[in-house]
DNA sequence: GGGAGACTACAACAGATGTTGTGGTTGCGC
DNA sequence: GCGCAACCACAACATCTGTTGTAGTCTCCC
């Protein structure tokens, strides 16, 4: 059994990058050790099977896209309002698009996990929990909209990012414009 | 070469449905060839390399979700409304909910475009052609609401559908009120 | 009914992949 | 210095996969 945590998640990362590039079908232990530049057999070593290895990925995804310290901390400062949702609005959309590895990985298992429940069960309670923080936070903030309106946020935020990552279908608009026309006809009014 | 036609749509049918239930790793030539309950050997024959069978997916793909003629007729008869729109809407969404199989087919197909340009240069366009003809109809139909609004449309479309067929992350909802609930907000008043 | 051409079943092979085992090395407590 | 346990590199194996070739079968037109 292996512990090295630094070394597990150096492999989880590459990992990622691999589900990323080649998708599920180029995600295999050898393919991680060559994008980590280790020797043949260390991600065989730390994630005993093909499972493990994606139950790793999940986890690793989780600590990647959580919000850090410092960005909590400037939500927690400001006043609410319209145009501070949109801002953070527009900043996940780029951070997410920046991460255009991560992102693109976590719609490969959100896919995979259509399909393995005990994925499913994983990966699904993390995406709810994240929806409940914005659902709190949002009502915290004193902002309009509740659990039903964020949820369209979330729809929508991911439709775009798949399309901007893939195929843009309206490659006119700018991301930002999207997110503020968004923000416009979903936020309720007031 | 192989021109049977109808056992050509066979075998693609039966490979979406391996690359919905299995995802791309399992799109194998043999795995199609068990779906299809045809001898192993048959999908090669069809298909005469992997990057075929996928572009032979893609094709199908198209067909299956091309709006049927009577749909196309039973648009152009009403007259234009929120309403109407929104029964368009839904209508669209159940489909592709009930067609679960051709769905997450092509989510993983435009996913795997992202990496394989010529599978994204046939993709993106016949995407990018599906959303002008919803523009045009829209713009021919009287509806308020250009290329930018149906472009809105498709994005919350496309993460709705995601939700609902791999972890919804608000079950508590009706998939027709979400789309109620989109139409009201994006769907420019007047 | 016979022959040409298309279609199909099946075999074969090289390379890739998941998984397990086996030694060797390293670092740490005593 | 010594032993122990954790960690690591590497080999090996059976299985799966893409791809190609070949021979058999069917169909339809003359």
């Amino acid at each position: 059994m292996a512990k090295n945590e630094a070394r597990r998640r150096a492999l989880a990362d590459a990992g990622l990058e691999v589900l990323a590039r080649e998708g599920s079908r180029g995600l295999t232990h050898r393919a991680v050790d060559e994008a980590a530049s280790v020797p043949a057999g260390t991600t065989s070593n730390y994630f005993r099977s093909r499972e493990a290895l994606i139950a790793g990925l999940v986890d690793r995804i989780g600590e990647r896209l959580a919000p850090s310290e410092t960005d909590l901390a400037a939500r927690a400062g400001a006043e609410p309002s319209p145009e501070l949702f949109a801002d953070y609005l527009r900043d996940i959309v780029r951070r997410l698009t920046a991460e255009r590895e991560v992102t693109l990985a976590l719609f490969e298992l959100r896919l995979e996990s259509s399909r393995r429940p005990e994925l499913a069960a994983v990966l699904g309670a993390w995406q709810r929990a994240g929806f409940e923080a914005d659902v709190a936070f949002n009502t915290g903030a004193g902002l309009p909209g509740g659990a039903r309106e964020i949820a369209l946020f979330h729809y929508a935020i991911d439709g775009l990012l798949l399309d901007r990552l893939t195929n843009p279908i309206d490659p006119g608009t700018s991301t930002d414009e999207v997110v503020d026309a968004l923000v416009a006809g979903l936020l309720p009014r007031d």
